[in-house]
DNA sequence: GTCTATAGGGGGATAGAC
DNA sequence: GTCTATCCCCCTATAGAC
């Protein structure tokens, strides 16, 4: 009740920095990187636009930072479901289901909330994404959680060889970053019956594919 | 004797319009539409700046082209796939598998060539990608095939509802957009032991994947 | 730290000669 | 149909006042 400001709007103001993240979180998530100017940044984060350039050193290293800023978190919950469910294994075979889980779940559960799902949109879309800063920067950060989740999947699946492995690793990731980024077309051509939204009921779905998927075994793979 | 940096567009003497509508295509599957601008692809196509907005009327319009001289002979042949396999099942029971082959193999076997590798790409690229004008032309054309398949697909499994159906459909097309626009990502980390040019090995990897997944029973019980 | 103002470069699109 | 030349816009990044 203290704050009479100038302008308009809800100021309880967060750090200019925090705004200015926000705002190129949900811009390029909705428009892509080239297509999403600093200057539309500055405008939604209600900041100067000189504001970036002092915080962020340009706009690659701003699109780094974001990408910085939640993939650390996410990576650390996988990692901690993962180290749950190879405990919960022991000696004995691990779970499939629950390594999966443990990878998929984080990154889905950021659903919930509306910034969360841009989130969400950004990361799946920037497994297609061709832009340099982006890619690069975020495989990177992903270069911590594949290791183990390599070697979790080789203990869920004894007896697969390498190479299939990685293929199947690879249609997974798949599943999961294209129901990340395009999950709302499949609301609309549904017509509201497919709802991502419902956390629970996607993360069931997804882990039942894409287990029976790592479980399949190709007919024939020698042919003439 | 120019060398373009892209690929050679070194049809001697092409026409201008097939020799913008190639370079075009290549540049935008490795950089995106925002990415690429128009003098970009006139210097690779080694044409005028300005034959670009005499052949088509802007650079939107380009990209439209650009889909819809590929989408359309694609999904002929997908569509003559399905209906010989479910000719081939008469009233009896039809074949997942088939079906699965009949819409997948098609797109995979451009990558046959580079500048169907190109084609792939941008197609596998464009499910995540926010461009309005190729979004809109991609889908637009793609309505053609979804009513049939989704028919085709409902015969195949007997006794699943709607919404699963969606949903499976949705993660099967997820796994055939990422194996087109990152496989070459898929070849690198592999050392080369992934080798997407390996277009029949493939095939059968993507259809035993899907397959499994699509016929897969989603556990809702089994949650810690 | 935050602003205004501007530099400096590309971008898409077009006019008009040939 | 193809070229040159150009308009005018928007972009990133920076300089310098406050």
């Amino acid at each position: 009740m203290i704050e009479s400001n100038v302008s308009d709007v809800n100021d309880s103001r967060a750090p200019t920095k925090d705004r200015i993240l926000d705002a190129a979180e949900a811009l390029f998530s909705e428009r892509g990187f080239e297509a999403t100017s600093l200057r539309t940044i500055t405008a939604a984060a209600e900041v100067n636009l000189a504001a970036v350039n002092y915080h962020f050193h340009s706009k690659d290293d701003l699109i780094r930072a974001v990408f910085a800023r939640r993939i650390g978190p996410l990576n650390q919950k996988r990692l901690e479901s993962l180290k749950a469910c190879l405990d919960a294994a022991g000696d004995g075979p691990v779970a499939l289901e629950n390594v999966i889980r443990a990878f998929v779940e984080p990154v889905l559960l950021l659903r919930r909330d509306p910034q969360g799902a841009a989130v969400g949109r950004l990361f799946g879309r920037t497994y297609a994404d061709p832009s340099g800063a982006a890619r690069r920067t975020f495989f990177d950060l992903m270069k911590e959680v594949g290791r183990p989740f390599t070697e979790a999947f080789r203990r869920a699946l004894p007896g697969l060889n390498q190479v299939d492995l990685l293929w199947k690793m690879h249609f997974s990731i798949g599943v999961m970053a294209h129901t990340l980024a395009g999950a709302e077309h499949l609301t609309v051509i549904s017509g509201g019956l497919c709802d991502l939204a419902d956390v629970e009921g996607t993360l069931d779905r997804i882990v039942a594919y894409i287990a029976a998927g790592m479980r399949a075994t190709p007919a024939k793979l020698n042919r003439s």
